[in-house]
DNA sequence: CAACAAAAGAGAGCATTGCTCTTGACTTAA
DNA sequence: TTAAGTCAAGAGCAATGCTCTCTTTTGTTG
């Protein structure tokens, strides 16, 4: 079948080459509105502006402001995904400790390079914007799966000095839903160091989003880069990566 | 000099208890708005709806909409703060570990209670506004002087069992910072605790914002209940909290 | 008790937003 | 060439925050 028949298969037409253009420069212009004033004041009237454009015609390519801000959310999980991954790639793969603080350190960076981005992520959620999960999920799991597999692997590798601490039992219901997350990642790591990945998990993202959301007092600590390696440090105690 | 001359300093005017009342009853319906619809959407026009009154009339007692959300959010950490005192009161003095623990739940029940005014608190900020020092620092740090006093009172009655890990270097940079921290508070518990204190604050406010902002995944935790308090285990752990 | 001044409410109005609808122009394919 | 599909423009609707003016209420005071 000669593909003239199918045009929008192989070859892009004129006109989607052209919309696909004007989508891409929405994106664009809307992540400039979203670093600028923030999720909450992204007006779609105000990117057409930008685009030399009515604001109408702006629904020509994106439905409404709900879908811009998936296409931002989209943009934002991957770019974050990006540096995290290009971050830890720069360290050689048995480097747990190192990938780990790469890891830390990369997200905390894009956060402050991006705080609008990093607010739309991981901050309060925006009222009455659900996000629709078949494409939203694959990117915003990159960060946090990078994290675990390279958990698993420090355990694989016998990287993982046993915790300190007594042994702490894990409650049944709550043993179910790590087995569940063990078989569906493939992890050989045990039970009780899932929960242990998942609190550095949690508890990173809480320390970046302390600092880019300003509830460090303004003047309660100056040497920030220092605190967050620090606590950094202390949560890679906590799974006993060294 | 009789209380009739100065009738603004002892004796509230009707007028003055009228306008009170008022303003009370504008800060509920916000509240209410607040919870049902989240910050963002929070409208003057419609508080005044609420309250029987015509728009332009709210504007007699909030200067604007900025100031409306400083009232909220001065209303919401006194509630936590509340909630905090009264869970951790309700434990003897020397159960340091209960206190941390009853902490912890309190914020965490506090936050999946009221969303939206959590949202208010520790989520982004909202865009344009800055939250005033003076009315804001005093009600925004009864939890975490609530906490680390409960850390200091634990090192004081020698209850911290000594970090199991290698002794971590603090660089000086941060020491400064947190001597002053020390200092400003009347803290005996070294320095290297006050750090861990400030990651277990953190911690503790990233996981339940993770739960709160809906960033765990659908059904990823069933035990959410069960999760939550091993993650508490974990971060008592780290301070040495048996 | 009545007059007055201050406070409060009402309503119109302006600029802004998201979004819909219709109309006309333009491009592409048959 | 013509018919179908696409796009931009503009008007319009219901909201919003906020300001202005005018009127009404209300507490105080001579």
């Amino acid at each position: 079948m000669p593909s003239a028949t199918r045009p929008q298969a192989k070859a892009p037409t004129p006109r989607e080459r052209a919309r696909a253009q004007t989508i891409a420069d929405i994106v664009r212009i809307g992540r400039q509105h979203l670093a600028l004033h923030g999720a909450a004041a992204l007006s779609l009237r105000a990117v057409a502006r930008d685009l030399g454009v009515v604001s109408s015609a702006v629904y020509r390519y994106v439905e409404n402001r709900d879908e811009l801000l998936t296409l931002l959310l989209v943009d934002a999980y991957n770019e974050l995904g990006d540096a995290v991954d290009a971050a830890v790639d720069a360290l050689p793969e048995d480097d747990f400790a190192g990938r780990f603080h790469a890891l830390g350190h990369a997200v905390r960076g894009w956060a402050l390079r991006e705080p609008a981005c990093y607010a739309l992520l991981f901050g309060s959620p925006v009222p009455g914007y659900k996000a629709p999960g078949e494409q939203t999920i694959v990117p915003g799991t990159r960060v946090v799966y990078r994290l675990v597999r390279n958990f698993d692997a420090a355990h694989r590798a016998g990287a993982l000095a046993a915790p300190a601490g007594p042994a702490v039992v894990v409650p049944e219901k709550l043993a179910r839903d790590l087995a569940a997350i063990r078989t569906g990642l493939g992890l050989e790591v045990p039970e009780d160091l899932v929960t242990r990945g998942v609190l550095i998990w949690t508890s990173l993202f809480g320390a970046v989003s302390f600092e880019v959301f300003g509830q460090y007092g303004a003047d309660t600590f100056a040497a920030r880069d220092e605190l967050f390696a620090h606590q950094l440090g202390l949560l890679a105690g906590i799974i006993g990566l060294v």
